[in-house]
DNA sequence: CATGAATGAGCTTTCATTCAT
DNA sequence: AATGAATGAAAGCTCATTCAT
């Protein structure tokens, strides 16, 4: 009976995999679907007929709509505050290792825009907001702490290092968070497909440097000059 | 016949005005409502029970659910847009009138909490976003566009009077609505009252000088090393 | 003070005369409005706004909205029974005074239209059917007997002058009342306007000669067969 | 594997079966509430009640309330025309054979007592009337055109054998659907069950023969005889 | 008495969730 | 465990009726 005790083992290992199988098909057919039509919008059956299943299949991996939305959430975050945490591979410099994690940010959004149009649409990027959190409740508050928790070490290191000011790091990450936020959405407003490194560039050197004139004197506001 | 031509001017006169009161009640009622429950959470008994009105009241003043929604950002919006255009009684040098309006504005968030929450929810601050805005449909994208017409002119000001760098002016047009987005968000988050002056000075700050240390040259900074 | 005994005299009349152009009014709108929606579809805006007056004078007029079906079948069926009863200027011969009776009700048909149309929906030519009589419930009973009464009336006269085969008078109404019924209202289905007496005639003649060939022995007809 | 393929063939067939018990389930209900209430006085509630299933089964099974209604006409409207088809089994005199065809109709309608009086409201005897034909637009006309045509291929075919006047056939439908009309209503008025033969024979023999004297001259009008 | 906006009960329809197969 | 029909609470919207002007 060697037949039945490798049953034991493989037979639960194979339910897994199928188990595993069956909830990735439901999550992306929901992030497909939350992203064009958004949450309430969306309804059981839509995401069902995306992963080509039945509804009743979806309640037997989740109980609710909601948890559909938050596994979706807490899968994706993490492979995207992944890519805002510092690399091994990153060049030393500040500005060019933050260079690369906002390229890496910048490709992930680019690379899923579902999954972003759906955070935005939480509130994940804008802790408390938007009608959906107060679905999420905590839970998108969970979320939003462990985002801007990365965007702070990452600023904190920044100043330990002497490359941001050294102030109150709260509105440096805040204002990080702020741009890297404009560039997404201005990525995915636009039709023609972003030369990453470019734009990523850019924002770091108006992230570091400001918008204001290179030539001018910095600390002295410009009142003089006029 | 005094009586009767008066009749025929004040009779509608008192009408007109009480249906704008009616509909400014129901407006305030939608803004707290839609803040608090988010669009599709909020149901018109919910805004007729805030009002202290009929439900049958409220399509008396608007044809649908979404109406009062479109009314509410129309309304509200034009106000916040002028807080952003400059004022003849702003001081001249840019970054004190960038500072000026800056404040306006926070002080406009601040002091209409629940309109910038609807406004977030509905992704108003981010074109194409946010599922509200497949409701609002066209609408939500000339409301933005309105907005984003009046940071453009902002910052074109800015690069014509040599206070900002002469570039493309849509990335800084990008790069202010992020960081006025991500401190109005902040102030929203936080329980203290805020001081609005510093925090305008703190984000135009950043804004034109940026993160970085300010005693580095400017000029030979990181994006030089590449 | 020769006004005032005037007034209580002539007032009232103005008013009673006023009231009854608005009673008018709003049965004619009523007719074409009911003809057209019928009664469940008809909102007492859109027979108010027929009428050129407010919601607010319908009820200044009657107190619910069956009432003013209700007066509208009245006043109306009572000119249409008119027409059925037999004039003293109608020819004497039975057939000649129902081809009289019918001509005058089929141009009643022809000249109200929408009456009749109303009266369809009711049921008025169908006792206790139609949806609508269990709005109207006993008044569309007593409607109904009325005309049923004068249609006895008639071919009970025409039993006793010969005319009519000497049997139980309520089939013979009976059919008389069903042709009529399919007369008018394959005359409202039709285009080009009828020749009434025309068809006044064929009516009769089917009524009183049967569709059978003319040149067969009636009464070795097939009913002796059985 | 039998069991597999068993399933794969005997599922499907349960549900299908299921799915039409409801279907008629519905359907019944339907006819039952439409015929006491009215389609606009009768609640999707009223007939889901009846059928004692909820609400949204019958949205499952119909897209909107009036597509009951028009699967009730469609279902027993076919019956009803198939019982004034004339059959292999009817007798071959036109007499005869239209006195089957009408008994067999009376007792239809005899035995679904509901669905005329349903009939009746939508106008279905009575093209382009009754209100809820508005309801029905295109579909009501189409259901009439085939009662009317069935009508007037039996009219056809006695005027062919010989046994109608040999005249224009439309009128000669008119009033054969009149007095089916006329005597089926007088049926459901009438409480005592009644001798269906006996009805159908009178029915045929006015028809046929007229309601005027049998010993009289058929074709010279009477005029000379008063 | 005319007016027309306010009222709120009531209805159709949707859809998250359950459950028998 | 997958399936998909059954369920019924919930919500948007209508419109007969009322009432202040």
């Amino acid at each position: 009976m060697s037949n039945s005790s490798e049953r034991r083992t493989s037979l639960p290992r194979r339910r897994d995999e199928a188990k595993a199988l069956f909830r990735n098909a439901i999550l992306d057919a929901a992030e497909h679907v939350f992203a064009k039509q958004g949450f309430h919008g969306a309804r059981i059956q839509d995401i069902a007929d995306h992963a080509r299943i039945a509804v009743g299949t979806v309640y037997n991996h989740f109980e609710q709509k909601e948890d559909v939305l938050h596994a979706l959430l807490q899968d994706r975050l993490e492979q995207m505050i992944g890519t805002l945490r510092p690399q091994p591979t990153d060049p030393e410099p500040f500005d060019q290792k933050l260079t690369s994690c906002v390229t890496r940010m910048l490709r992930f959004v680019e690379e899923h825009r579902d999954f972003h149009q759906v955070a935005l649409d939480c509130g994940l990027f804008a802790k408390g907001t938007a009608a959906t959190s107060s679905i999420l409740g905590d839970k998108a508050v969970a979320h939003f702490e462990r985002l801007k928790a990365t965007t702070l070490a990452l600023v904190t290191d920044g100043i330990k290092c002497g490359a941001l000011r050294p102030m109150d790091p709260l509105p440096l990450a805040r204002s990080l968070g702020g741009l890297m936020r404009a560039f997404s959405i201005g990525m995915l407003v636009e039709q023609n497909p972003p030369n990453l490194e470019a734009e990523a560039s850019l924002l770091v050197d108006l992230y570091l440097n400001g918008a204001g004139r290179a030539d001018r004197p910095r600390d002295e506001n410009d009142l003089g000059e006029r």
